[in-house]
DNA sequence: AGCACGCCGACT
DNA sequence: GTCGGCGTGCTC
């Protein structure tokens, strides 16, 4: 009897599996789809995933390898969790190889053992414990860490030292050698703080019935689509679903779009659900990322909470599968393996059997077809009487309001009422930094980046020129680099700006500014939150940061700066995004018992889009964008893939895409529109031109018949060596 | 992606 | 005479 081939996903760009021979001396029934072994490929041993055993290989008998061994003695994830990565293989076009790779923790990608080690946890030791407070005198750095670590008895994680220290590991290092801090190794997953007798909010009969809608469909796939305002109690309905999901002994996963911007939702789960909740974000180390994987898949983690990778993480007895924000734009992974972790849920959903609840305050367009054509169930939330009251939303004509630095006088003379009033004011542009350029009055010189198509953005406190595409950060010049002028001056604003503009104007006022520059630092976006819940800060200026997951109850005034960039995008995209950015900013104001006031500077206040959003709600205008979307037969009304590729070389990048798409034509499949290759909207980033070719589709089976065919093709030629290419399966964004 | 092989230019 | 540039080919 002919010995089995295995079939394995091996790390690398390739868009096929490689065929190998069992490791020598394995007994055959130990060989199991699903577990990880170690194979040679090419002059390397690499780490595969073994994903099928079949009795026939098309490969020459002398050209097979053997498996060098097993790593794993039970497979990695079961059936279904393998027919969803197989799946995502074949929708995304990706090579196995690295969709298995990007489902795996790094620490398992490298050949560990797939056993918990347990987490390294520091704490004070009875030497430690001796110490008084302060001590050591002369190293305040390890005197505070020792006064932190001693008031936590059973230790703190690596984690939780960074979050709270900015440099914590020589000071520990020290403290080690003195005798006063010793590590032990814990559990990874923190002990549930839930109190099961703590209170309940009493729930409306919406909440109720979206509950009840999924408690009654029972078992079995079924997508829903919870449609609430902000304050409308979308969390706690999921609450109610997920506590239904544990009652009967089953996992709930949890896709969230940002995991740092929602520790609010985090802390709602864990005093709820009295279970080990394994919450998986990018600030893990490698060890407490395996920790928490094995604890999802051995179902030690009843809840499992995390970012869009987390989609792919094996459960034991998975129940449900929640999508908070399923609108936001970071469920779509933007390079390497383009997946949509809200889609992948949804398949995964319907592979596993179990119902999917995806909920927005502002669903996407994709989404409210989804529901209109009675695929996804519909569960709206309606405002809670008595206390989220709608916002008031009010147009600022800007051209007939001068400006001082991009804040019209019935913004500022709003901020002052309300500040007057005792409430809190936000600020809502998305642009950091002080202006997006630099200009010189003597010869018209801009501060633009070399290697982008893009201009350097000024900031007036670190006096320097940065650029946001590429990283690039140099030293403000004295004079303009070509005519030597000295008049140079910033244009356009930023939030650094706007926050020096409102510090003139409100002296006494307590101000924070929430961007990703202001929040770079471990800890500080806490700090800054602290100041606005504190009540010291009475004005908040930010970018889209603001936006998510934090909620500011004392907040009554609202303003939106510079709204009209969303406003004339190429990206059929860029107008939802834009309403759904002003809903989900608008949300923040008016909670509580106080009416919010949103008030949006623009200079097209007859915009159908502004017009719009203040006449009736979100609702009505997405209703409007797919009806446009319908219309101009942009998806969900069509379907799109987008090649992109990009070479330091000016030329290569388009010259493979002619080349991708004289192929594409050749296939003469009749339902595909083959765009011509254009130039990426930013050509040059980062040193690197850019283009795309776009594929689009009435069909989308008619479109992936015509990807199967046409991506092997594609890492057959020549000029695609000289580019890196890459293909977007549904592109979030045209750029 | 890695990694090796191979064939031409400027160095010890 | 060799070191090393990156074009080309291959990975079961």
């Amino acid at each position: 009897m002919p010995e089995p081939v295995l079939r394995i996903a091996v790390p690398s760009p390739l868009r096929r599996v490689f065929d190998y021979l069992p490791p020598g001396g394995a007994a055959l029934e130990t060989i199991i789809p699903g577990q990880r072994v170690r194979v040679p490929f090419g002059k390397r041993q690499v780490v595969g995933v073994l994903v099928e055993v079949v009795d026939h290989t098309d490969v020459p008998a002398g050209r097979l390898k053997r498996v060098t061994e097993c790593l794993d003695r039970e497979p990695l994830w079961s059936d279904t969790e393998r027919r969803l990565l197989d799946w995502a293989v074949d929708y995304y076009h990706h090579p196995p190889g690295e969709v298995y790779q990007t489902a795996l923790p790094v620490l398992l990608r490298q050949g560990r053992v797939a056993h918990a080690t347990g987490i390294q946890r520091y704490r004070a030791s009875e030497a430690g414990l001796a110490q008084a407070e302060g001590e050591p005198r002369r190293a305040p750095k390890q005197a505070a860490l020792l006064d932190r670590l001693r008031k936590t008895p059973e230790g703190l994680t690596a984690e939780a030292l960074t979050a709270e220290f900015d440099t914590w590991r020589p000071a520990l290092a020290r403290l080690q050698e003195r005798g006063w801090v010793e590590s032990l190794e814990g559990p990874c997953l923190p002990a549930p703080q839930a109190d099961p007798e703590g209170e309940r909010p009493l729930l409306n009969p919406p909440q109720e019935a979206a509950i009840a809608a999924v408690a009654d469909h029972g078992e079995g796939f079924g997508a829903f689509l919870v449609d609430g305002v902000t304050g409308s109690g979308k969390t706690e309905v999921y609450l109610g679903m997920i506590e239904r999901t544990l009652a009967a002994g089953r996992q709930a996963l949890v896709l969230v779009p940002e995991i740092g911007l929602t520790p609010q939702l985090i802390d709602r789960f864990r005093r709820r659900f009295p279970v080990p909740i394994a919450v998986l974000h990018s600030g893990l180390s490698d060890g407490e990322r395996l920790c928490a994987w094995l604890a999802a898949r051995d179902g030690n983690a009843p809840v499992v909470i995390g970012t869009r990778s987390a989609v792919f993480t094996p459960m034991a007895d998975l129940g449900i599968i929640v999508v908070d924000e399923e609108h936001d734009p970071s469920f779509k992974q933007q390079d390497g393996f383009r997946y949509s972790g809200r889609d992948v849920a949804v398949m995964r959903a319907r592979l596993s059997n179990v119902p999917v609840v995806l909920g927005s305050a502002t669903p996407s367009v994709e989404s409210l077809h989804n529901a209109q054509q009675g695929r996804y169930r519909p569960l709206v939330l309606p405002e809670r009487a008595g206390t989220a009251l709608h916002p008031d939303l009010h147009l600022i004509d800007i051209r007939h309001n001068p400006l001082t630095d991009g804040l019209s006088e019935p913004l500022l003379k709003a901020a002052e009422r309300h500040i007057a009033a005792d409430g809190q004011v936000l600020i809502f542009l998305n642009r950091r930094g002080y202006s997006p350029t630099l200009f010189c009055r003597g010869c018209r010189w801009q501060s633009s980046c070399e290697r982008c198509d893009a201009r350097m953005v000024y900031y007036a406190g670190a006096r320097r020129l940065r650029c946001h595409h590429c990283g690039a950060d140099r030293p403000l010049p004295t004079e303009c680099p070509e005519c030597a002028s000295v008049d140079l001056a910033p244009v356009g604003q930023g939030t650094e700006r706007v926050e020096e503009s409102l510090r003139g104007r409100f002296p006494e006022v307590g101000l924070v500014r929430i961007d990703r520059d202001s929040t770079r630092r471990k800890g500080a976006m806490g700090d800054l939150l602290d100041e606005v819940r504190g009540g010291r800060a009475r004005i908040l200026v930010g970018t889209q940061m603001l936006a998510k997951g934090h909620h500011f109850p004392e907040v009554t005034l609202v303003g939106i700066v510079g709204a009209d960039q969303g406003l004339f995008s190429a990206d059929f995209r860029a107008a939802e995004r834009m309403a759904q950015l002003i809903i989900q900013v608008a949300g923040r104001a008016g909670r509580a018992e106080r009416p919010g006031e949103v008030l949006i500077q623009t200079e097209f206040p007859e915009h159908p889009l502004l017009s719009g959003l203040v006449e009736h709600d979100y609702g009505h205008l997405a209703r409007g964008l797919l009806d446009e979307r319908r219309d101009t037969g942009w998806p969900p009304f069509s379907h799109l893939a987008l090649l992109r590729a990009e070479a330091v070389d000016r030329d290569a990048p388009l010259a493979f895409l002619e080349e991708a798409r004289r192929l594409a034509v050749d296939f003469g499949l009749p339902g595909v529109e083959i765009w011509d290759p254009v130039p990426a909207p930013m050509e040059k980033r980062a040193g690197r031109v850019r283009a795309q070719l776009l594929l689009q589709s009435d069909q989308r089976s008619t479109l992936h018949r015509l990807l199967a065919g046409w991506t092997p093709q594609l890492e057959g030629l020549k000029t695609g060596r000289r580019v890196r290419w890459s293909l977007d399966v549904d592109p979030g964004e045209m750029f």
